[in-house]
DNA sequence: ATCCTTTATCGTAAATATACGATAAAGTAA
DNA sequence: TTACTTTATCGTATATTTACGATAAAGGAT
């Protein structure tokens, strides 16, 4: 694009979708789904039960993480990964505002 | 990327992250919100309340009605949008258990 | 110490998304 | 008819995302 205008937006529609963003691949949300499955630090098995790369992966972690959903700890060699439930929860809340805010001013019009 | 490997994950993931790419746009999030707000076709006003060019908005406009969640109608030399109420719901539903699946591993473990 | 395992990062290629101006298409107004 | 309005689409430029292989970095095993 020319340049970005995503900042000339209304801050509260910008952080929706950023989280929209973060979930918006089939890996991250596989991703999230087998953390939360096991709800322990997953260290390592992630890579195995995905069709991608392992550098691939890794960048997925890292949006993730950046999005701040995951936490991630170091034991040895291996990294660690686990759900941020703060951060989830923050996610559910935000998108549930979304929807029924707008679904408040539903009348049934029945327009187009 | 060299090649998408988008369609070897299970339908629910690419479902959910359809959804979510779908709402990964500020202005796609103002548009919904904006024509939510009114609740009858919108027809031209949209492009007035955004920091975009016409064109710019009739691709968000067009990606909307592509993932269902808008109907459109044409009106004389005007095209016409509104929220297709269902299809916003179901977004809502997928979205609503997506997390709560996920929510029910929490066993506060606080491992990382 | 050397070798192996694990994972992040680098470099790169290709696909997709974002944005704009220009133009086309189609209705309305004069 | 001609002129104007409205919106979709085309062409294009640039940014971002997705993906991989290769490599680096750092701990563990021998």
């Amino acid at each position: 694009m020319a340049q970005n205008k995503k900042h000339e937006f209304a801050a509260d529609e910008v952080v929706l979708a950023d989280i929209a963003k973060a979930l918006s691949h089939p890996a991250r949300i596989a991703i999230l789904k087998e953390i939360a499955k096991h709800d322990t630090c997953i260290c390592g098995e992630i890579v195995e039960v995905l069709p991608l790369a392992q550098s691939t992966v890794s960048q997925h972690l890292k949006e993730l993480l950046g999005a701040g959903v995951l936490s991630g700890s170091i034991d040895g060699t291996k990294s660690c990964y686990c759900i941020n439930w703060k951060v989830f929860g923050k996610f559910e809340k935000t998108f549930a505002e979304f929807f029924s805010h707008a679904k408040s001013f539903e009348t049934k019009r029945n327009c187009c």
